[in-house]
DNA sequence: CTATTATTTCGATATTCGTTGAAATATGGA
DNA sequence: TCCATATTTCAACGAATATCGAAATAATAG
């Protein structure tokens, strides 16, 4: 990951809302979790959440899908593993530190058949 | 590490100047920097650097001590290191991932004795 | 088509941010 | 003491940020 990626990324988890978004996002797993169920979840005004949404997808952190009327939105572990990876090997400065941070989804969740 | 903790540390991490800044004093290891020598070396304005530290010290980061006429600035790893801990588990969300990052401060520049 | 649900877009606003220039402060040297 | 060096403080400024209310758009149900 290039720097500018990682202050994007960084820069995207650095808001109190935005972070929980986030963090929900992960616990979601890949399968993610629609905007109104984050607005619930977290008590936040839907355009305000768009905003958040914004600003998760520019920085790489998040990806969209359509489903019916709702927008699914899921956490990219791709990207927060290439911050943890920046931020190590940034901190560690070629030294030789533990092998490095990786980041895997959450255990899928099992979800009831549609 | 407290998530109020985390988005500080993030936010602090989250420019440009700053991110580099704090590069240097990681590079710089546990013996730190003038304020000076960073401001040659990332070609900065001596206010605009003060600024920053102020905000990478307010995160934890960075600590300073004065030497002579120079302030000298230097990377808490510690903090760092909790950063780290706190993206990982937040990832990762209760799933068995990787140990975990951890940072360490660099080997200690050897300095040709004064 | 009309109404309802889910989300986004737009405009406005208060706040915070990063940078600059000028002046102040602190330390050490002549 | 007077001067130079190193850094901070202060005031100002434009730009970006986070939030809100209102209106617009997309999809489905009736």
């Amino acid at each position: 990951m290039e720097k500018i990626d990682a202050v994007a990324a960084l820069a995207a988890l650095a808001q109190d809302n935005r972070l929980d978004v986030f963090r929900l996002l992960v616990q979601a797993g890949p399968e993610g979790m629609t905007a109104g169920a984050i607005a619930e979840a977290l008590d936040l005004a839907p355009n305000t959440l768009t905003f958040h949404f914004d600003r998760l997808r520019t920085a790489g952190l998040a990806t969209v899908r359509r489903e019916g009327r709702s927008m699914i939105y899921a956490a990219r572990f791709e990207t927060m593993n290439g911050l943890l990876s920046f931020l190590t090997e940034n901190c560690c400065a070629g030294a030789p530190c533990t092998p490095a941070a990786s980041c895997k989804p959450a255990r899928k969740r099992v979800k009831a058949p549609a």
